[in-house]
RNA sequence: CGGGGUGUGGCGCAGUUGGCUAGCGCGCGUCGUUUGGGACGAUGAGGUCGGAGGUUCGAGUCCUCUCACCCCGACCA
């Protein structure tokens, strides 16, 4: 991508009223713009980011066998009625009049139309299990929307929701999702622990949330630092200080973000909606379900919480919009057919640029490199017939031609 | 939803006890000089001061209502 046409620019400053890193760095980085409060627009380099998590959440659940599909996020009152929460969620589900008298809904969550999707296909045992998942925006009307990405009123989620013939299917199923969510937040370089949580209103169980370590937590967990052991503070009888219940080690408290949540539901949605199906000697049983969620733009806020520095952001190798910020640093026209056919080289390669052609001073150009984050900057002057590689976390550098430069980077991203 | 705060060119802000043509920095346009860590000079464009109503000879400034946004709390499949 040539930056001088992209769409979206860098900003020294922000407003005052954006308090969280996540959401100052995004929206100075040209990634993300404030529509309302809690509501954002992904400009492109914020969806290419969005884009990259998207496809490693996509990929992950293809391999726990998930199908992916669309389901409608406009729902009719009747629905949610036969479960009881359109009164139950009416002061967080946006309701309103269609104008032809009927009364529709934005959906929260999906367990509802999914249900009722299932009742369609799900007829015998035969059909069992099953597991359905969609990347699809979700609508909360939230008390008070807050911390950039981290709690949004309208906000992308992939929704998984499996469905079983029986207890033991239904845990075993769970577990292999839990670990592939541990699978997803490795790959997009999070440092993301499972915790016990409560099942909330979901579930009489315990649910598991995936908890990313960082300030802008809204969440307190109590862990153990030996054996992993982790429960989140509202549910848990331990004391920050307590010994581990698992291994007796001492326990410690730490904030943390919820970036994804796990639930075993049961039949509770399968009853109400007569979920139904028929057994091998031939009795009518209810289904059991899970549902199992990552909330995507939290997913890149929390990357960003993680992942800062006093110059900006910096991407994980996952979530790097670009493999490299190629910088022009000359004006001299000799540097800059140069700097083309290294621009064009890098992508003939297969590698992902952003070429800054910008016509403005290379202090700039430095500052938005390390603004927007990317992995590697690789600078081409007058000054030196090499290439310069920078990696953008620790500013460490080296002089290289551009073949060693192309084995650098594919190396760097393995 | 309770408490607190803020709304003035795209962004950050100043604007005195009500007074003249509403300023400053950044950004943006044009011209010139600059080029290894947010350069400099010249010049130009850009505003119904969140909105409505009121008080007044006169309102960015005072009053009432309203909307939006932020912070703390409560809430949060």
């Amino acid at each position: 991508m040539i930056q001088s046409k992209l769409f979206g620019k860098t900003r020294r400053e922000v407003s005052k009223d954006e308090k969280s890193i996540n959401a100052e760095l995004l929206i100075r980085g040209g990634f993300i713009e404030k529509h309302m409060a809690g509501v954002y627009n992904y400009l492109p380099l914020g969806l290419k980011v969005f884009r990259k998590v998207e496809n490693i959440i996509r990929e992950e659940m293809d391999a726990v066998d998930g199908q992916e599909m669309l389901m409608t996020a406009l729902q009719p009152k009747e629905l949610w009625d036969k479960t009881g929460r359109w009164s139950e969620m009416e002061d967080i589900m946006y309701q309103f009049e269609d104008g032809h008298g009927s009364e529709v809904g934005l959906a929260t969550t999906h367990e509802e139309v999914v249900t009722e999707l299932a009742k369609q296909q799900i007829k015998s045992y035969k059909d069992l299990p099953i597991y359905i998942y969609q990347i699809q925006d979700k609508f909360r009307n939230e008390k008070r929307a807050k911390s950039g990405l981290l709690r949004g009123r309208e906000f992308s989620m992939k929704d998984l929701y499996s469905f079983h013939a029986d207890e033991k299917d239904l845990d075993e199923y769970y577990f292999r999702v839990h670990d592939a969510y541990l699978t997803i937040f490795k790959r997009l370089g999070l440092e993301a622990f499972s915790v016990e949580a409560s099942g909330g209103s979901m579930s009489k169980q315990f649910s598991h949330e995936f908890m990313v370590k960082t300030e802008a937590g809204e969440d307190i967990t109590v862990l153990c630092t030996e054996c992993g052991w982790a429960q989140n503070k509202e549910i848990t009888k331990i004391k920050a200080g307590d010994k581990c219940p698992k291994c007796g080690v001492k326990t410690e408290e730490a904030k943390t973000v919820e970036a994804g949540n796990i639930f075993r539901l049961g039949t509770k949605y399968s009853e109400s909606l007569g979920l139904k199906y028929t057994t091998e000697d031939g009795q009518m049983k209810n289904v059991l379900m899970g549902s199992y969620g990552i909330g995507l733009g939290r997913v890149m806020g929390t990357v960003v919480e993680a992942s800062h520095d006093k110059d900006g952001i910096i991407w994980t190798k996952a979530t790097t919009p670009y493999h490299v910020h190629l910088l022009n640093l000359s004006k001299n026209d000799k540097t800059n057919e140069r700097a083309n056919k290294v621009y064009e080289k890098l992508r003939e390669n297969g590698l992902e640029v952003l070429f800054d052609d910008r016509d403005i001073s290379f202090g700039k150009k430095f500052k938005d490199a390390d603004l927007l984050g990317n992995c590697l900057q690789l600078i081409i002057s007058d000054k030196q017939s090499e290439l310069e590689l920078i990696y953008r976390k620790d500013h460490s550098k080296e002089l290289l031609d551009l073949d060693s430069v192309i084995k650098k980077i594919n190396k760097f991203y393995k």
